[in-house]
DNA sequence: GTTAATCTTGCAACATTGTTGCGTGATTTT
DNA sequence: AAAATCACGCAACAATGTTGCAAGATTAAC
């Protein structure tokens, strides 16, 4: 699956998909982190961003934390990303999830949306 | 107006104030910096979670660029932020509006929604 | 299959952003 | 007027993120 993208299949690069791979939930900087035992911190950022670009990962941006999380099918089409979907941060667990529902359309009189991001905190299904 | 609130009224906090008073739109911290001729880089973070702290701002959070927005009426409530209401950043002109409309009421079947956030990015009113 | 070109890594060094502790000075309160 | 509280500004530190560069690995070219 990493083979199928524009840039060399590296072992930290696999280490850092399958990382992804592994969780349901969005990750932030901290538990990737803390999902390796040793690695350069700058070839992190930049796999990070390579993820990011190649359309692999998106940030989820939820008060203060940043996270990433993996990109469904429907993340991407045409080399551009829509995130129409909903991001659930639970206040108990605090893991992140995107939740695929039907596209929101939110229309504003004058303005012309292009993108549209819904971060929504309160108690996940686990945590009612 | 300032004066209403439990905390002493000093010049930086009346220059801080003022300076979001004077704009419509949402400053970055870069653009609160550069309002001002000389400061002490603690004390405007102090003072802006100051601000955060009793409601007269809020946390806008657009991709990688934090800004901060005039709380409105409708924003605070009983000392609880609801911040409901659709923030919009123009891919142009770059500012940042909060949006009154209608308050979103999006459901998810299984989850308990405290908080909600919109962020929305496009052509703006006056970029269009 | 050896050479050249390209990509990836990891180190140093730096820039930005944000926090904590503390002494000083100002403002309230008693 | 004295005591308590609050705000400020400095130092020091911590976290986060970026750029340049040399060395090593991989791929492409001859």
């Amino acid at each position: 699956m990493i083979e199928n993208y524009n840039f060399r299949t590296t072992p930290f690069r696999e280490r850092i998909f399958s990382l992804f791979q592994s969780k349901e939930y969005a990750l932030s900087l901290e538990e990737i982190e803390n999902g390796l035992d040793q690695f350069d911190r700058i070839t992190l950022y930049r796999t990070l961003k390579l993820f990011q670009d190649q359309g692999i990962i998106h940030l989820v941006n939820n008060g203060n934390i940043k996270k990433y999380a993996m990109c469904k099918e429907e993340c991407t089409s045409e080399k551009h990303h829509h995130h129409h979907h909903v991001h659930f941060t639970c206040d108990k667990c605090q893991q992140t999830e995107c939740i695929e529902s039907k596209p929101l359309d939110i229309k504003l009189e004058g303005y012309q949306i292009k993108e549209l991001e819904v971060n929504v905190s309160g108690f996940c299904k686990n945590c009612l």
